[in-house]
DNA sequence: CTGAAAGCGCTTACAG
DNA sequence: CTGAAAGCGCTTACAG
């Protein structure tokens, strides 16, 4: 500390000052720092000693002024920023820094889309990807603008956006897999507990629960049944005790529950065990989303893993074709398979 | 989109093309973008127009040299990227975005600090802000380069760094408190979970433990117990439900335990379970950091809450004075005093 | 290796 | 309101 206060570092400001200090010319020194040939080892040495020594960094700035590259990709988060998207977004900017992009991240508040995607874009970014569910008319809005305008894009979730390259998960098999799994147990009753969510991926799951049953010639309404309107739904993981306290004194119940994610299904294995029901004796529970939490609890929660490495690497990849090569004519639309995680609150139905 | 195939929109990407498609001169857009005085309600109407109608974006870089700050935040992430850590992260860009702020984030692999920060310099980024823990040689060596080339910096969690501005937990008052709730249940003999994790903060909480021992005369040695060292650390959740397991049968067992972190104490709280233990009727548990799963098991775990909401309100005020203000001569510290939250694992000591 | 010059996209006086 | 000019920090030919 006294050292750096006795011998302040000059401050340098640009390759003119860099130059002047290091004793070259401009011209030289950018030379250096471009790796061009026909330098001396002495010199290109020098260099990197002083940049070492003053701590000198180019100006990004200028340097994309001259026309190359921003080398960012902007990134809109989903305004809830759940576990499973934040793990998205670090292993996504991961696969990106390694081949030295860098990441310039917002998170989209509703209504903030236009704004946010704009300050993207005065900032050049090669790219835009997002990350989530969003409000459908606002996504529409943004990925036809940034097909007009030329600059690739990724929607990470978000899928049925027309127009728009998509990565997204198959929920619906996620579903079908789960009810797969309990009908081989010999359930076909059917608790929904959060399923009649207006959220966009609740359809998706929906029509995978009526495939799986309709494969089996069961039907939908007689087998399947919902109290999700007798709750409000703040918290999910008390929505799901909530929906469970009810379920448990309900007339003929159940025997299988199907959450819409991991929050309401260990909120329902609460409700059901504070109830006095054991699982999986008395009923199976089912989550989505495999957390770490469905490993958590006693018994652990089945659920359906979103795949969240092969999604990114699929995700990192297109950005990169599309950073690399010319301009596709069509969307691309690539979909990732889940994998049912089975665990101790999914049994053998009730005799 | 056939509509946008059949009138596809001019590119424009300078401040030239778009005062030319307008049809007025370059300085009288630059001063409608600018806000400056002077000019006709009908023209400002008409840039503003073709501005939604093109797309069109002022170049951040070139504005950037013509003397603007970036309007950018650096953040660099541990590496471990927990839930805390994000929340964090979150709400800081939060804050930041309502003053105008971007934020550019990288995660901080060990060894890769220096090249972070210079990518950050070489953006010329306004402050650059570190969450979470990092190698102590590293984050040293960044703050004091940071500090001597005039670069605002704020460390968020990461305390004890000389000369480093810093928000912290006070995390030895976080132990104190519990100890001293567990103290009031008559408690005397504790069982450490994890706490001889090598972990920077990890010694700061056996100090809050001493002193709350010392302030009731109690003797730290005599108090405490860890098996730490019978089990290797890979997933705290199983190290936790391991070390429970082997306490279960441990002579002379502790009445309470003290877990580094919720995710241990949840994993022991199973562990105890498991083992037939009741809790906290045969003996308390508790964790650190309140994060949600500390809500989702039963019963709950009493924890003690990191307070992040005041901790990036402070973080947040002493960036922005940073940026406002004249350059400060001393460092700044600020520390953040957690808070306990007594949950059903915690109860009176077994008679 | 040096040095002068042009130009990337902007803003800001300055003269019309 | 227009238009020509300078300059921010860089790179890249070009002539020495």
């Amino acid at each position: 500390m006294s050292k750096s206060k006795s011998t302040p570092r000059p401050i340098l400001r640009s390759t003119a000052d860099f130059a002047r200090h290091v004793g070259l010319a401009r011209t030289t020194v950018s030379r250096v720092l471009n790796g061009q040939p026909g330098l001396k080892p002495k010199t290109i040495a020098r260099v990197h000693a002083a940049m070492e020594a003053t701590g000198f960094t180019p100006n990004a700035h200028a340097l994309h002024l001259k026309g190359k590259n921003s080398a960012t990709i902007g990134i809109c988060m989903e305004d809830l920023l759940t576990p499973p998207a934040m793990r998205k977004l670090a292993a996504l900017q991961r696969l990106l820094r390694a081949q030295n992009y860098a990441s310039l991240i917002e998170v989209l508040d509703p209504g903030e889309s236009r704004r946010v995607v704009r300050h993207f874009l005065s900032m050049r970014v090669d790219a835009i990807v997002f990350i989530g569910l969003f409000d459908e008319a606002e996504i529409t809005a943004r990925i036809s603008e940034l097909v007009a305008h030329g600059t690739p894009h990724l929607l990470i979730d978000h899928a049925g956006i027309a127009g728009a390259n998509t990565v997204s998960l198959d929920r619906a098999a996620g579903m079908t897999a789960v009810v797969n799994h309990l009908l081989a147990f010999g359930h076909t009753r059917f608790g929904l507990l959060g399923l009649s969510s207006p959220a966009l991926t609740a359809g998706a799951r929906l029509h995978g629960i009526r495939a799986a049953l309709a494969a089996h010639r069961l039907d939908f309404d007689a087998c399947t049944q919902s109290l999700d309107h007798l709750h409000v739904r703040a918290g999910d993981f008390e929505y799901g005790r909530a929906l469970a306290t009810t379920f448990a004194t309900a007339p003929n119940r159940p025997t299988a529950f199907l959450a819409l994610n991991d929050e309401i299904g260990v909120g329902a294995l609460h409700g059901f065990q504070t109830s006095g029901l054991r699982v999986p004796h008395d009923l199976s529970i089912s989550g989505f989303n495999n957390q770490d939490i469905c490993a958590m609890t006693t018994p652990g929660l089945t659920s359906v893993d979103q795949q969240i490495a092969p999604t990114v690497a699929a995700a990192a990849k297109l950005i990169l074709e599309q950073l690399a090569g010319p301009a596709r004519r069509r969307p691309v639309l690539r979909t990732i398979v889940p994998e049912l995680v089975a665990r101790g609150s999914t049994g053998p139905a009730p005799t």
